[in-house]
DNA sequence: TTGTACGCGTTATCAG
DNA sequence: CTGATAACGCGTACAA
C-alpha cells in the first residue's frame, strides 16, 4: 500500500497541512521543516494521490480523445501532436476508439463524463446532435480536430480541404494540364468528400478548363482498391486526360499500381497527385506527389486550444491550418 | 456543476446510503424506493463520480500504456486490440509517449502512479532496471508487449522473432533458393535484430547453406534508407543472391525500389520476403510476401493477461504468439 | 428496509 | 509559522 500525506506528516512530526503547502509551493513554514518533510519524503518515496487531488480540485489533468478507427498514421500523427501538448502542461490523455458507431460513442462520451476528464477532443468524425447534447449537458469543454460542426458552435482545427483540392487541381493546371481527371469520395460525404470535389470542380472552371461528369471518377471510399477502379474507370472512357488528382494517397497509390500493370507510365504519360501524404508517399514508384495535411502540428494545435479553454475560460478562434503540397515525383510538366 | 449522490438523495427523499446501494446493485430496499430513485436519477441525468469512486475503491479501472514511438500502424494495431480487452471490461487506456527517453520515461511512471493507474503495459522496448525498480516499488502489475526482459520476471506477450525470422528464411528455402541474403538490423539491438539474425542464419546452417558475412548486411534500423543501402550493397558485393530476406517491411520496400532502378526484376530476378506486414506490403509493386505479427491479436492478449492479473491476483503464463506468413507476389519458386 | 456516520487522501479555511 | 478541521463524492459497517 502507498504511503499517503499522513505517514509523511507523522514521521516528521509536523500536520498535514504543513506537508500539503510544501508540497504544493505554497508559504507558511521554515526552511528547516521544509528539509525535514522533503527528507521524509524521500525517504519514504512518497508520491500524492492524484485520485484524491482530481476529488477536490475538480480537475484531473487528464483529456479524453475520440476516434472513430484505431489504424493508420493520422491516427498516431494526431496523437503524437495531442500528447506533445498535453504533456507539456502536465496533462495525460485517454485514448477512445468508437468505431463510428453511435452507442460506442454515447458510452465512451459517459465514461469520460464519470471520470471527470477535463476535455474531449473529438476527431475525424461528423459531430452529431446526441453527442453535442450530451457534452454540452454534461459541461465537458471539447475541441473538433480534422472535423468541424456546421450545425454547432464548436471550436475546430482542421484544413480546409476545398482550398487544398483547389490549390492541388490548380499545381497540376500551372504544370501544363489542361484535361485533368479525379478520382474522389463520395458527395455525400460532407467532410472530406464534396470539398474536394468542389475544390475541384472550381479551380478547373476558374481557369476556363472543362471538367464534367466524365472527368469525375466518385469512389466509395478513399483506399487503395478504390484507386484500382478509378484507374480503371479512366483507361476505359478514355477522354484523354494526362493528370489526376486523387482524393487520397492510397486511391492515388491504387491508381498508379493499374497505370503500371495497364502499361500506363508515370509520370511520363500520366502525372497523379495525391491527398493526405502517408508514410508511403515517398516509398511508392515513383514517389507520389501530394497535398500534405500538417497531422501532428493539427493534433498539437487541438491540444493547445483545448487547454487553453481550460485555463483561461475563454474561447478562442478555430483554427484553419494551412496545408502544403510535396512535390516528388508523380507529376511531370506537360 | 454536476449532481452529487446527494442530490439524488435529497430529490427522492431517501438517504445517500440506498441511492449508493441501488447504484450497485446490492440489496435492501423495496422495489417503490428504487424506481423512485432510478426515476429522479435519470431526471437529473446523474452519473457517478469515477474519481471518488476510485478513492474509496482503489480502483480506477484505467490502465497506463507506455509508447516509445507514436507512429505507424504498429502503434494503432497494439493499441486497437489493447483498447478491445480494456473497454470489455469497463477499463479506459492512458496513452504516454516516452521517445525512448529514461527520463520521459520516468516521468510518466511517476505520473501513472499517483494517477493509481490499475496497470501498465509497456511496448516494444526493453525494460530498464531503472523502469522495472520503480514499478516493482510502486507496486503497479504490469505486461510486456512485443518485448520481453531477460533479467526480470515480467509476464510478456510477444511473437518468437527468432522462430519467424528461421521459417522466413525455411519458406524460400522450400521455393528452391539456396544462395539467399539477409538485409536486417544491428546484431546488438537484441529485441529485434540478433534474434532475427540467429533465425536466418541457423536456418541457413540447418539445410546445409552457406551463410557468411557476406550474406548479411547489417543496417543500421529498419526503414526505407537502411533498404535501399541493403540493396546496393548486395548490387556491389555481387554473390549471385536469389532471394533476400529483409527484417522489415520498410527495408523490402526500400529494396525493391532500388532492385527497380538498377533494372533487377522482382521477383523473376530476386525474390524478396519482408517481415511485419504493413499495411503498404500490399500495395507495393509486386505485392510484398512477408511475415506477419498479429499485432491487434498481441495488443488485445496483452489487455487481457493484465486484467485477469488485476482480476485473479495470480501471475498467468507468458503468451508467445504465432506469426505467419502472408503470401504475395514478391517471391517465386526457383 | 432504511439511515447515520466514518473513512478514502487531499486541499483550504480557519484559528492559534 | 503551524495545526485542527471541514469539505470533495462516494461506499459501507453499524445501528435503528
Amino acid at each position: 500500500m502507498a504511503y499517503t500525506i499522513k505517514d509523511v506528516a507523522r514521521q516528521a512530526n509536523v500536520s498535514i497541512a504543513t506537508v500539503s503547502r510544501i508540497l504544493n509551493g505554497q508559504q507558511g513554514y521554515s526552511l528547516k521543516t521544509k528539509e525535514k518533510v522533503m527528507r521524509i519524503i524521500e525517504e519514504l518515496g512518497y508520491h500524492p494521490n492524484a485520485v484524491a487531488r482530481g476529488l477536490i480540485n475538480k480537475r484531473t489533468h487528464t483529456i479524453g480523445v475520440l476516434f472513430p478507427h484505431l489504424s493508420g498514421s493520422l491516427v498516431t500523427d494526431l496523437l503524437r501532436g495531442i500528447e506533445k501538448a498535453a504533456s507539456a502542461r502536465g496533462s495525460s490523455i485517454m485514448v477512445c476508439h468508437t468505431e463510428s458507431d453511435k452507442e460506442k460513442t454515447m458510452k465512451y462520451l459517459h465514461l469520460l463524463s464519470e471520470k471527470r476528464v477535463d476535455g474531449l477532443i473529438f476527431t475525424s468524425e461528423t459531430l452529431r446532435e446526441e453527442y453535442y447534447q450530451f457534452i454540452l449537458k454534461a459541461n465537458i469543454p471539447v475541441v473538433l480536430l480534422s472535423t468541424k460542426s456546421d450545425e454547432y458552435d464548436v471550436p475546430y482545427v482542421k484544413v480546409d480541404d476545398y482550398k487544398a483540392a483547389y490549390s492541388a487541381t490548380e499545381y497540376l493546371i500551372k504544370k501544363g494540364h489542361t484535361n485533368i481527371g479525379m478520382i474522389s469520395g463520395r458527395k455525400e460525404d460532407l467532410i472530406a468528400g464534396k470539398p474536394r470535389i468542389d475544390g475541384f470542380l472550381d479551380a478547373m472552371k476558374d481557369h476556363q478548363l472543362q471538367a464534367n461528369d466524365k472527368h469525375l471518377y466518385m469512389a466509395n471510399g478513399f483506399s487503395f482498391i478504390d484507386g484500382i477502379e478509378g484507374m480503371k474507370y479512366f483507361h476505359k472512357h478514355t477522354i484523354g486526360i494526362t493528370a489526376i488528382f486523387a482524393a487520397s494517397d492510397e486511391i492515388a497509390i491504387g491508381a498508379m499500381s493499374t497505370a503500371n500493370q495497364l502499361g500506363i507510365n508515370i509520370p511520363e504519360e500520366l502525372s497523379i497527385i495525391g491527398y493526405d501524404n502517408i508514410n508511403f508517399a515517398e516509398m511508392s514508384i515513383p514517389s507520389l506527389t501530394t497535398v500534405a495535411q500538417p497531422f501532428t502540428e493539427m493534433g498539437e494545435q487541438a491540444g493547445k486550444l483545448l487547454l487553453s479553454i481550460l485555463e483561461n475560460d475563454e474561447i478562442p478562434e478555430n483554427q484553419t491550418v494551412a496545408h502544403r503540397i510535396i512535390e516528388r515525383d508523380s507529376v511531370q510538366e506537360k
